[in-house]
DNA sequence: AATTATTTGTGAAACGATTCATTGAAGTGA
DNA sequence: TCACTTCAATGAATCGTTTCACAAATAATT
């Protein structure tokens, strides 16, 4: 790997000084269109690419913002990742995407590399419950976006979904349907969206004047689809006094739909079943499921918007600002009233 | 955003040399333990964070290897991700994933930005059939590794499955099943593992003294699930005479599983299904789908290995390899013998 | 023609770390 | 005491850009 071209190169290639070379790729308005020309060919001739290294060293911080996402395998966070993308793109930023696994100790090792490249911001959703990671995080100076967390303070930006508004949005579905007692399959109980999902739940089923007992929790231990498989079967038993069942999530939402296929239990005709977040698969499990929308790709869009304005150039007028998004029903198959 | 602290200010603080604090963080038994603490008080006190950007200006290169897959929507790259990153921060590296989204031109976009940032080599599955975007990136010298797709010519390494033999896997289970007219939803035909698969298959079907016919094809656009129902719904006619399905991908077989539930079709007992990919959500399907296994969080640790040896202290002795894994199939009820 | 603007191009000083030849001090053996 | 080695620490050069004060040349105005 022979020794990489740099500016000085084209320079004397061209016959001109550096600055000239810097000015014909930074500001090529300022040379003229002769010296632009010959700069430009030396440049294709020599296979110039500049270093974007050099290039922040001297800006002071770079032209990337991180991404920290709780679990690539949830395609609820890769939609995250592509509406931060494109919003990042679009102001000629690259997007690190990362993965903490929920893990305290990853997480902290990742926003130690943040720090170390200067990345232009960070949009987080924590995985430390704690808050020391963030805490330490924020003394480097570089700014953060919370992503699917909601913040009662103004130190930092955030942007949410309303759980509160999806959970009662599930359960006012299926009250209006006629179901009188449902299953609320929830996560692990740390988790604040587990807890205001079954607010929101517990809400509308007081609006309907229904008793708190008329929601069954079914706690897991994950978010997942094996977690969702155990608490199918765990289900069976509660038949058929339960006649509907909300998922705190729709990976666990299918895991409880293939322990009932297999069990021979119909859906939505033996029961009613509701996920959150609609990712993909939802839509394309063999019975479509009804699901509350995450309007996931917006919100990593904002957060991304959030974090250019809160770094860009008037960061001056910049105030945090803590978005709350609202979710949205989709009804499919999986809960439509049976005859 | 006050300024950020540098190796000058620790110096000062500690009251010794820039040099020495570079020795405490890069070479520390070349200091006296004393100047070493004193120094290392400095830093914590004075929360010091090295720069990335000035490091690898000296050093030449970065420590960031670029994954760039196709579709980040689709599991089986989310798991060649993890595989990839596993070996990457074993080895003390980052890794930067990205998506091309399976267009040319923004894999040329992100090519330019990984020799910008001089990333230490790029793990890619090439979206540009034509093979331009990279032979114009090898110019930059930084190198490649080749992630499920093979190379003839020994200038790259590359790590992909043998689709032939995985074809074959499904083609000959399926046969072996008692069917002798079978279904291929395939993708687009440019696509080499799609012609692969196909091929395989028709390999198993002559080995069992069944002529080609007995494989029909039926296209998609693509390689998602909306076109696995579609393919799904041009299925239904082709029964009875066909048995059984083939799908060059899990997205499309459950795409395919959906439409044949919605019209009444049942799997396994009127239609067998089988699938490519073994994603996650090929097992959490209604009915649990067969499917070809992909070891693709081997691929992509296999395929960072391989960078991480040519770019490496002893990256004279690398010689490029073509590694052709093997896939493996694993049968679920989908394609279970009906009585 | 003399003065003032305007347009192009220059070259040196940053940016923050690493490296390496060199110095200074302390220790060793004759 | 002198020469010699060993161990610590120093400070200047370097990496490849961008920026900015300045010079030179050209155009516009009086």
């Amino acid at each position: 790997m022979g020794r990489m071209v740099g500016i000085k190169d084209v320079a004397r290639h061209a016959g001109v000084s550096v600055g000239t070379v810097s000015n014909v790729i930074n500001h090529p308005d300022m040379v003229s269109p002769q010296t632009r020309a010959r700069v430009q060919t030396a440049i294709d001739r020599l296979g110039y690419v500049r270093s974007e290294s050099a290039r922040q060293l001297r800006a002071g911080l770079s032209r990337i913002m991180a991404l920290l996402v709780l679990d690539m395998g949830n395609p609820f966070f890769v939609d995250v990742a592509r509406g931060a993308e494109r919003a990042a793109r679009e102001a000629g930023l690259g997007v690190m995407v990362c993965n903490s696994a929920q893990s305290p100790s990853e997480e902290a090792e990742y926003l130690s590399l943040f720090a170390e490249q200067r990345v232009r911001g960070v949009l987080i959703t924590p995985a430390d419950g704690s808050g020391n990671n963030l805490a330490s995080f924020a003394r480097h100076g570089i700014p953060f976006v919370l992503v699917d967390r909601q913040t009662i303070d103004d130190t930092t930006c955030s942007v949410a979904v309303d759980d509160v508004a999806g959970g009662a949005l599930a359960a006012r579905h299926l009250v209006s349907a006629g179901h009188t007692t449902i299953a609320y399959v929830s996560g692990p109980g740390h988790l604040q969206q587990v807890r205001d999902r079954r607010e929101g739940a517990l809400r509308a089923l007081a609006e309907a004047g229904l008793p708190p007992e008329s929601l069954v929790e079914l706690p897991t231990e994950r978010l997942d689809v094996a977690a969702g498989r155990d608490a199918g079967s765990r289900l069976l038993g509660l038949r058929p006094s339960v006649t509907a069942v909300f998922c705190a999530n729709d990976l666990l939402a299918l895991g409880v739909l293939q322990s009932l296929f297999a069990a021979g239990v119909h859906v939505p005709g033996d029961l009613a079943l509701v996920g959150y977040d609609d990712i993909e698969f939802a839509a394309a499990a063999a019975v479509p499921l009804t699901s509350v929308r995450q309007p996931a790709v917006t919100m990593g869009r904002m957060a991304a918007e959030l974090l250019l304005e809160e770094t860009g150039p008037d960061a001056e007028q910049h105030r945090h600002r803590n978005v709350l998004l609202q979710p949205e029903l989709v009804v499919r198959d999986s809960s439509l009233t049976p005859r």
